[in-house]
DNA sequence: AATCTCCCCAACCGCCTATCC
DNA sequence: AGGATAGGCGGTTGGGGAGAT
């Protein structure tokens, strides 16, 4: 049988997004929402499949993004807590307020760990290199970490836990238990005893999508008479966007 | 100026999970 | 309970730009 596909392969366009798409894709979500991604395309007239339109929005298009370089101190958050949970960059966006998962991953793709290999330490494991090359003389990286006394203040491993760093699915959802700064080594020595306070109380919802939705306008290559609609000022309009708004204040 | 190489990042792919019926 | 479907996630790729030769 297998699975049907996301999309209907014939007709469905591939490749970069033009400018005529985005203002497409932006006037429907801002007009209807963000619901069934499949329906999306369709709905909206782009000859695109549901699943790349919902990563244009949410990776490029959404309002709530920050554009440009991670600043030092974001970037300092996703190595500590790329140290704590692995690879899992939705998890690690969640916690850089208008940054993406694929930003966050690509960055850390090519600037992060190559900045880690020139300090000596480990992306993987975050370890010092010639630490965990003697390290995997007498034990796993596993066992090391499973040595670790259970401690509120540290990380959280089952007794099961897996064998890379990288692939800590055994974590408690409940992630309030693992942001702790200080007790890891690697983080210690970056972030110093102060743990910086990084999200900004003004990304909150409610009320922060229609001031936000001006700096799209500016940040995109477009602006707002581009989208063809004038419904900023429409009561309706700001009603969608809160109604957005409220969809990513999870 | 032309060509080559490297790097960055937007976008795709395939798998997994959640939800619905 | 289990199959179908949609959404979400992480890994990977490829086009384009920048710098080197």
């Amino acid at each position: 049988m297998g699975r049907q596909p996301c999309c209907d392969k014939l007709g469905v366009k591939k490749g970069p997004w033009t400018a005529e798409e985005d203002k497409k894709l932006i006037n429907f979500i801002l007009n209807n929402g963000q619901c069934c991604w499949r329906a999306v395309p369709k709905l909206a007239g782009l000859c695109r499949c549901g699943k790349s339109c919902r990563l244009r929005w949410t990776n490029y298009l959404r309002p709530d993004l920050k554009r440009g370089l991670l600043t030092e101190a974001e970037e300092q958050l996703v190595i500590d807590l790329h140290a704590r949970l692995g690879n899992r960059w939705s998890k690690i966006a969640s916690r850089l307020p208008g940054r993406t998962d694929n930003e966050i991953k690509n960055h850390w793709n090519t600037h992060i760990k190559k900045k880690l290999l020139k300090m000596g330490i480990d992306p993987v494991t975050h370890e010092p290199l010639n630490k965990e090359a003697k390290a995997t003389e007498t034990t796993s990286h596993a066992d090391h970490l499973q040595l670790q006394e259970p401690n509120d203040n540290n990380i959280r491993i089952s007794e099961n836990s897996s064998s890379s760093p990288s692939d800590h699915h055994n974590f408690s959802s409940d992630e309030s238990n693992f942001l702790s700064i200080g007790d890891d080594p690697l983080t210690s020595c970056l972030w110093g005893v102060e743990t910086p306070q990084l999200v900004d109380p003004s990304w909150e919802f409610p009320g922060l999508w229609d001031e936000n939705f001006a700096g799209l306008l500016h940040c995109q290559d477009f602006g707002i008479q581009d989208f063809g609609i004038d419904c900023f000022d429409d009561v309706e309009a700001v009603n969608s966007l809160n109604t957005l708004g409220t969809d990513h204040n999870l």
